[in-house]
DNA sequence: ATTTTTAGAAATTTTGAGATTCTTCTAGAT
DNA sequence: ATCTAGAAGAATCTCAAAATTTCTAAAAAT
């Protein structure tokens, strides 16, 4: 196993709280994972702590970040203005193939979310949406022609699991963002771009206080670049 | 001399154009530069690969990135973007205190690039105009209220010098950036969140080529998050 | 009872050598 | 002349141990 994958697999079990949040990270223990030595988990750390997944203090060692509401709140902002302006830049270029492929990843996504709103029990399909909503949102900006967006993007969103992949699971949640993803997907086919923000906004300020997502929505009604 | 001090170093250099794009950057010589071992040097080229400062590829080692033109318009892009939602949360949350500090900011800046529109030769002034150039540019932003907002900043702002070190030296860019400087300040200082995101929008827009330059003027006028 | 000191334990950082992989150069074949 | 195979050389990657620093908690001092 390479330095490299230790690190992808690093990133992906600290964006599911494979580990506690504030857990100390000590690469003599995490070796045993991988069967390598302490310096290889090391590098891996290091990169992680670079891209904000991991906490590192000179001579005392790396941490999962502690949870927060105020970063989470932070990170919702940020989603928000990056997705709806990779979308519209999106809508723009994107051409029918790109609306072709959103309404596959919208339909994947759909059916995923249909299932688990008929299930009793959610837990076994939640590998599954997570991979499913990520593609979709990700396909949403996946043709605004701006590599630097996408991975600006990615880097906020792996952050923004890590702060907040629980509580997703009750029958309300899944019932909204049914519609939710729906509602954003008639948007963008119809090019409608301030309607696309609009729902793209609604979408994601249901991670804000509610004192925060009146701010954010008045902010919405402002122009932009 | 600590791998966290090796990082803040190569980060620095390569900011500047220290090195040459698409120079290959080997541990085993670096670490004469800084008289710690390879291993040490390693550490922090991959922190740096993480950022985007430096491309690593598997069992081929370190180089520092090519330039490229659609490189440098993405990261505009992102400025723009970035700069101006947080501009606009500091007009609305930073206060008195904020708008002092911008002032003294960009009283800083301008009497720099007054001295360099007065002088023969611009050279001796970068180091100091690179730093003016940067405070402004982050007080700017400072009273938004998200270290993550500031944190995804700093990040594209280091991208984007390391595209963009030279053609920053003549007569014409220094008079075009004190008036832009200037009407940024004035627009700020007004509580005109329209014309703020206008004006910077307006200052980093040179850095596109005209057609994009058209385009992404479009895309100002619409209405963001 | 509270604070300070200190010695031992534990964790982190650094190092340099060995193993592995890639690149370049050369000789021979097409 | 071009292409391929193989060997020599160079760079990269991995590792375990040494050096440094921090942490813990018991003893001493206030």
């Amino acid at each position: 196993m390479s330095e490299t994958d230790i690190y992808a697999s690093l990133q992906h079990r600290l964006i599911t709280n494979d580990f506690e949040h504030g857990e100390k990270l000590r690469a003599e223990q995490l070796k045993q994972d991988y069967g390598c030595s302490a310096s290889t988990v090391r590098e891996a750390l290091f990169r992680l702590s670079t891209e904000g997944l991991v906490d590192f203090q000179e001579q005392r060692g790396f941490r999962v970040p502690l949870k927060s509401p105020i970063l989470l709140a932070e990170l919702t902002h940020l989603r928000i203005l990056l997705e709806a302006e990779g979308t519209v830049l999106s809508i723009r270029h994107g051409g029918v193939a790109w609306e072709a492929k959103l309404t596959a990843a919208h339909h994947q996504l759909s059916h995923i979310e249909k299932r688990i709103h008929a299930a009793s029990d959610s837990a076994p399909f939640m590998g599954l949406w997570f991979n499913a909503e990520l593609e979709f949102h990700q396909t949403l900006i996946s043709a605004c022609n701006s590599d630097s967006l996408k991975a600006m993007h990615i880097q906020i969103y792996r952050k923004f699991r890590q702060q907040h992949m629980d509580a997703d699971r009750n029958f309300e949640f899944i019932s909204m963002n049914i519609q939710h993803h729906h509602a954003i997907l008639v948007a963008a086919l119809d090019g409608n771009e301030n309607l696309t923000r609009q729902k793209i906004h609604d979408h994601l300020a249901r991670h804000l206080e509610p004192a925060k997502r009146v701010q954010s929505a008045e902010l919405a009604k402002s122009s932009s670049i």
